[in-house]
RNA sequence: GCCCUGGUAGUGUAGCGGCCUAUCAUACAGGCCUGUCGAGCCUGUGACUCGGGUUCAAAUCCCGGCCAGGGCGCCA
């Protein structure tokens, strides 16, 4: 069992005997001494085998990657650039790294996405790529235990389901024995179901599936998305959550992973609350800059880099047209072409989508009708509104996008281990 | 779904009708080197996505397949 890892050598004395494992990540030999950069998930040290030592001599017989274990002593003094030392005096082969490597983990070349994604083990091993997911980890666990101090349950509802969420379109179809079922795109009628279950404040972490042909950096066909809904509570309620949750997962994650502020644009926990715009006023801004949004029209990506330039960070768009929300959005009082729902924004990227939603069971009915579809197989999900259905709000976060937007990365498909996209299924 | 671009050694590239027996880097193998650390130096190994077509001649041009990256739409 493994006891040491490279980066517990900083708090060791000179002299101390231990044993360390890990990845053989490069490997130089001379004529009277040799190294092993070593690896863990820790970090890096280097393994000096003097000439008269024992190992010396299976120096060139170790291949880069090979996994090893190295029993030494800590060293008086640190000469190596690397800033961790260690005298090996025996050295065990535990598994040998065929080579040529599929891609080099140190190699001064470019990968290509595609090699990259073929290979991801391997990819993995170098720590600009593994760091993205222990900084994901890390946000997700900012906001679970965020979320956990609110009064939230966390839960699982189905994956695999009958109905559309909001339309059929873009749903994986799944052969379920002799019937036809679909992966779930979203848990929102489910979460919306037990809240009429008198769960007042649910909360799932889990997979979304979206069978859209898009093809571009920030959409994945399954992608981990952070659901929650709250009963007794409206839109501001819901945005409330949100910027607290993503401060939280934020604040988690520039605490507890090594170095994260070197390597994310988010230096600090933002501010909240975040910046609110309306969709008018997005409108209103546009026209200012000679674009006309038709009247219950989306915003383009286009419309919303210009909008994303005016914000830091992280903003809310509110009160959209009720044409571009999905049935279950309620709408204002006073206006009703506008609903109480928001978008998170981080410039152009949307991360959140969320509202208020319709607990008045003929009210929803009707909604379901005006967008097309039909009621009854919608029945499951309107009966859990006649019993006593409470008015709640909730959003869903794409894990994915937050990740992305956070590290700054070019591409969603690098805060996936293993992305399904439009043609990836693999590995 | 529509549109654009690309696929050359293990990896990343140059070449874009004959000078290609295909460039460079990295990797790998061997050698040299007083502790190296993107080590350095020398020698060697290793590749044109697949199928048709045009041409005296195709890595290079055309068509199709497969694979990939991106734009739009749509969304988290």
């Amino acid at each position: 069992m493994k006891k040491f890892f490279v980066a517990d050598l900083d708090d060791r004395v000179p002299g101390e005997k231990l044993v360390l494992n890990g990845w053989a990540q490069d490997i130089r030999i001379l004529k009277n001494v040799g190294f092993i950069v070593l690896r863990d998930q820790t970090g890096l040290v280097q393994v000096t085998v003097k000439k008269d030592s024992g190992p010396f001599s299976m120096l060139g017989d170790i291949s880069r990657e090979s996994v090893i274990s190295v029993s030494g002593t800590v060293p008086e003094k640190v000469q190596s650039k690397i800033g961790r030392e260690f005298i090996a005096e025996s050295i065990s082969i535990l598994n040998m790294a065929e080579s040529p490597l599929p891609l080099g983990i140190v190699d001064e070349v470019e990968v290509d996405f595609d090699t990259r994604f073929n290979n991801r083990f391997m990819d993995l091993r170098k720590t600009e790529h593994s760091r993205i997911f222990r900084a994901k980890s890390a946000i997700l666990w900012g906001i679970r235990t965020f979320l956990m101090s609110q009064g939230f349950t966390e839960v699982q509802t189905p994956k695999i389901v009958s109905a559309a969420t909001e339309g059929g379109a873009d749903l994986f179809r799944v052969r379920y024995f002799e019937k036809d079922a679909f992966l779930n795109q979203s848990p929102q009628l489910y979460k919306e179901m037990l809240i009429a279950s008198g769960v007042e404040r649910v909360f799932e972490v889990g997979p979304a599936f979206r069978a859209e042909e898009h093809n571009t950096p920030r959409h994945l066909n399954e992608f981990t998305s952070i659901d929650i809904e709250m009963a007794f509570a409206d839109h501001n309620d819901a945005m409330h959550m949100l910027e607290n949750a993503i401060t939280m997962g934020i604040s988690n994650f520039l605490k507890t992973v090594p170095d994260a502020e070197n390597f994310s644009i988010v230096k600090k926990p933002p501010e909240t609350p975040f910046p609110r715009i309306t969709y008018e006023e997005c409108v209103s801004i546009l026209s200012g800059h000679g674009i006309k949004v038709g009247k219950g029209e989306d915003l383009n990506n286009e419309q919303l880099k210009i909008i994303g330039s005016r914000f830091e960070g992280f903003y809310f768009i509110t009160h959209w047209p009720k044409e571009v929300r999905p049935f279950y959005t309620s709408v204002l009082e006073d206006r009703s072409d506008f609903t109480k729902s928001f978008d998170l924004q981080f410039r152009e990227i949307e991360l959140t989508s969320g509202a208020q939603r319709v607990h008045n069971p003929q009210i929803l009915k009707n909604k379901i009708e005006e967008k097309g579809l039909d009621s009854s197989n919608f029945e499951f999900y309107l009966k859990t509104f006649r019993y006593g259905m409470p008015p709640h709000a909730g959003w869903g976060l794409g894990l994915e996008r937050l990740t992305q937007v956070i590290l700054n990365l070019p591409n969603v498909r690098e805060a996936s281990l293993f992305p399904r996209d439009r043609t990836r299924v693999f590995p």
